[in-house]
DNA sequence: ATTTGTGCAAATCGTTTGCATCTGA
DNA sequence: TCAGATGCAAACGATTTGCACAAAT
């Protein structure tokens, strides 16, 4: 960490990255608001990553962002509809918001409860069924479900 | 419906096929109560089906059926444990068992909240990624998710 | 100044649990 | 008999909501 202290007791957001968050939020208009940036900061800084609100919520507490955890559900829904986060669905108790919009599919550990990306390029679907008259494919979700082995 | 009536207020099973269910619970070693036996012949008595709990619950109510909330959840999770059931999760919020237990995937209708079945050869997965050391594939999930054109 | 976002606490929803009671083998 | 099931109500965890206050344009 390499942020330059200020004063008031928030993290601080690197100049030139608030810029380029900014806009990323205006583009997905989204008022560009301290604590949709410090989130957004927590989310995009560290590549691809797949979180739950209260994880988030915890890590923004712990960096010194104050928000609070409605806040935190809000901002994730807010980003998910703007398309800057994807929500996956392994597990019917713990939503996770994964920073990667792109085309890929998902390992999920059971025992540790934790989601890893696997990239589209790594698994082929194909003969896909047709969708049903008047219906179409939003989305094909794959997940490898991985356990401990004995 | 074509049921005989009884007296103790809970609907009838008729008798040959409750020594059927009986013996698949038995054989899952569940005992062949009441409730269980009423639960299994709403689920396996009309085909594959998906039923979150609060349905089912509805459904046997409104068939007689006198069992707690409570119960259908142990139920439901008795049965998934022992093989008769099996977990599906299409979005973070409810659960949804489905009583095809054989290889197969689904189709998620967004804006209905339903799930379908995919036969299994109706879809090809290749390709998949090898599991990291210690771990095994447990299962390969895919859903499509499908939405209403325009 | 006006609109939009935020924090808090209370409300809600799906689900689980503790415990007294009942039931099937 | 007696382990195992059930029902109920209360507990629970994740998420949402209402509303007064604060911040962004």
């Amino acid at each position: 960490m390499n942020h330059s202290q200020n004063t008031d007791g928030n993290a601080p957001v690197q100049g030139c990255e608030t810029t380029k968050l900014s806009s990323k939020l205006r583009d997905a208009g989204l008022r560009p608001t301290k604590q949709r940036l410090s989130l957004a900061h927590l989310l995009y800084s560290q590549g691809n990553r797949h979180v739950s609100a209260e994880a988030l919520h915890e890590e923004a507490l712990g960096a010194k962002v104050d928000v609070s955890l409605a806040t935190v559900y809000n901002t994730l829904h807010q980003f998910t509809d703007a398309g800057l986060l994807r929500a996956v669905a392994v597990e019917s108790s713990k939503t996770y918001f994964d920073t990667n919009t792109t085309d890929h599919h998902h390992f999920f550990i059971e025992n540790e409860n934790r989601v890893v990306d696997v990239p589209a390029s790594q698994i082929h679907v194909s003969d896909l069924p047709e969708a049903p008259e008047g219906m179409e494919i939003a989305r094909v979700d794959v997940i490898v479900r991985l356990r401990k082995k004995d």
